[in-house]
RNA sequence: GGCUUCGUAGCUUAACUGGAUAGAGCACCUGACUACGGAUCAGGAGGUUGCAGGUUCGAAUCCUGCCGAAGUCACCA
């Protein structure tokens, strides 16, 4: 039993016995002592004040006596205002050093049997991955990482949208004007040579739609549609999609692609393929540069004219209802939304009956219950709708979806717009930081001896962290903004910082050597080092809490905080050269202890940690 | 306009979900290696937690009203 337990059941009994006062054990508030005060754990004791109609003091003082009497673990006391704040054994401090040294899983939970489907990345494979990709994966990443721990079985999707206009654009440019040229032939990564192809139309069709605007027909239209003192410039920017449907000549192509990719036709069918397979090789080799992958994966084309099942059922249930032209909705009033569509008039679905679908067969597949969808905030409504729908409709596994909603990313500069050029390339950025780790390797000429194959790994793994802690360390749900220049940092609150402490911890063991067999029994903790266990007793705590919040920024800054107290640690106290011999063979196996807590925290995160930097 | 989320030092942010004197990093100053790796450490300066009320032993956190930012309110995905 940990020592938070130990002390809420004994706080509890304390309770009941001086004052008849019946508490909760868990809901007893034991924080980690300020460190103004002395003593390593504190008790709130203002809950019980009105209750037992006792000043704080008193009640503190009490309880205290009673804790340093009955509990073993627990040697002093002080209360101050109303907080009681308690000191431990020195017994206690290595014993659970101990512990944490002899059950290295001490941070995880057993295996559940409970299964959960994470899905995250879900790009579009007309264009190659991002930066708001980046933090969508590394967010879905840790989080499949976090319920590992906490026991499930996990699996790790994503949905490829891999049909629709924005493919066919991409085909449509390739066909006309690539004369069958190859990534190969064009020297490029194969997704950004079909996202090349993508950008190609949207600049042949705004070419088609400025010549059109000045034809007798483009102006007429201006002057007929145009609202009130709207200017020309306003207008056909508002009236650049219904041009694309209702007029563009490039519009039309595309759509008859799209209509004949529904048809099956074979030509296009081949040339879909092709053209989405160079996308996947090029997707693979950034998620292979992230250090991320997947279990399953499943395509919008095989999956976009699901959920059709799904809406009979519901409207056989009463849950849905049909109106006069066909159309099928559902009224979500009572849950606060207005009413949605399903299925159009014409029969076809909607984005939302895909996604009812697709939920249903993942869980008939997978059995998997619970279902984290990690997905950009601006679809926040259309996730709590489809909840909503999925609970209506008494799907078993209703209960346990979860939106893991994320911030927009902004640029110094304000936001990420394609049109301007602005978007931030995943492969480019992948490339920047890990140059920039190579000018910071050249610079310190720690790692001479190495082949140059073991330089260029410790490079990788030390920009990959660089990039990783910047954009994890940050709570999920807040809007962030990138700063290249930041996102490159090797010093303070950053990826390499902890790695530094790691590298600094192997490096001393290397000196050390193994054990001499002096052995620490005996030895006194000091102050520093009691702060440290108490944070890699934590460890345990934090894990549970990031997963329950689906929020990985809250492991990434317990690895900072653990970093920061080693360095602190290490400047202040001889390891090798340690006081006593005890001293010694209890902080060697204690910084071990750390290095090992340090990489597995990391290792949520998808951060990896190098032996030399 | 309705709903949702957010607002903390110049900048980027944390605060164990209501607990003690709001912690860090960057940038700016001052110090620390002939001692285990200076990608480090110690110190300084920098805060009316958007504003105004309320709830209570106690509020950055909860409630109300303003102010500001973003998202969404499609027979798009």
């Amino acid at each position: 039993m940990d020592i938070i337990h130990i002390i809420q059941q004994g706080v509890q009994q304390a309770l009941s016995e001086l004052y008849q006062h019946q508490a909760k054990a868990d809901e007893v508030l034991v924080n980690v002592t300020k460190k103004e005060f002395e003593g390593e754990y504190t008790v709130v004791i203002f809950p019980y004040v009105k209750a037992i109609r006792k000043g704080p003091a008193e009640i503190g003082n009490a309880v205290g006596e009673w804790l340093v009497k009955y509990l073993e673990e627990i040697t002093g006391y002080n209360c101050i205002q109303g907080f009681l704040n308690l000191s431990l054994s020195d017994a206690y401090w290595l014993r659970q050093t101990d512990y944490l040294q002899a059950y290295p899983d001490y941070w995880k939970q057993p295996a559940t049997g409970k299964k959960i489907m994470i899905e995250y990345s879900s790009p579009n494979t007309n264009k190659p991955l991002h930066l708001g990709h980046i933090r969508n994966i590394l967010l879905g990443w840790s989080c499949a990482c976090l319920y590992d721990s906490m026991g499930y079985a996990v699996t790790r999707t994503q949905i490829i949208n891999d049909r629709g206009i924005a493919i066919c654009k991409s085909m449509l440019a390739w066909k006309k004007f690539a004369q069958g040229q190859t990534p190969e032939d064009a020297g490029m990564k194969s997704d950004h040579f079909v996202g090349h192809w993508y950008v190609r139309f949207e600049q042949a069709f705004r070419e088609e739609y400025e010549s059109w605007q000045a034809t007798p027909e483009g102006l007429s239209r201006y002057t007929a549609e145009k609202e009130d003192g709207e200017s020309e410039a306003d207008f056909f920017k508002r009236y650049k999609n219904t041009y694309f449907n209702n007029e563009s000549q490039l519009g039309a192509e595309a759509r008859e692609m799209l209509k004949k990719w529904e048809a099956d036709d074979q030509e296009i069918r081949s040339l879909w393929e092709k053209m989405n397979n160079w996308v996947y090789a090029g997707f693979d080799v950034t998620y292979k540069a992230l250090g991320v992958s997947f279990d399953t994966l499943y395509y919008e084309s095989d999956t976009y004219l699901l959920g059709k099942d799904l809406i009979e059922k519901g409207l056989k249930e009463n849950v849905f209802y049909r109106k006069a032209d066909g159309s099928v909705w559902v009224n979500l009033e009572d849950e606060g939304m207005d009413e949605k569509i399903l299925l159009r008039s014409d029969g076809t679905s909607v984005y939302m009956t895909q996604d009812l679908g697709t939920a249903d067969l993942r869980y008939q597949e997978t059995g998997a219950d619970q279902m984290i969808y990690v997905v950009g905030d601006e679809q926040n409504y259309h996730f709590q709708a489809l909840f909503a729908i999925l609970k209506k409709l008494g799907a078993p596994y209703a209960e346990g979806l979860h939106h893991l909603s994320y911030g927009m990313i902004d640029l110094p500069g304000g936001r990420m717009k394609s049109r301007e050029g602005t978007v931030v390339d995943a492969d480019d950025l992948i490339a920047d930081v890990i140059n920039e780790a190579r000018l910071g390797i050249a610079e310190r000429g720690e790692v001479e001896g190495l082949s140059d194959a073991e330089k260029e790994e410790i490079t990788r793994k030390i920009g990959l962290a660089a990039l990783k802690f910047f954009m994890i360390k940050i709570d999920p749900k807040k809007r962030m903004t990138f700063d290249p220049k930041a996102s490159v940092d090797l010093q303070g609150q950053t990826g390499p910082y902890i790695q530094n402490a790691y590298v600094r911890i192997l490096s001393i063991l290397r000196k050390g050597g193994t054990m001499d067999n002096a052995d620490a029994t005996g030895y006194k903790v000091n102050g520093d080092e009691k702060k440290l266990l108490i944070e890699l007793t934590s460890f345990a705590q934090v894990v549970a809490h990031a997963a329950r919040q689906l929020d990985p920024s809250q492991v990434a800054n317990y690895c900072y905080q653990l970093a920061k107290e080693f360095h602190r640690y290490y400047h202040e106290h001889r390891i090798l050269n340690a006081e006593t011999d005890a001293a010694r063979a209890f902080r060697l196996e204690f910084i071990q202890l750390i290095a090992r807590v340090l990489e597995d925290a990391m290792g949520l995160l998808g951060i990896e940690m190098p032996e030399r930097m």
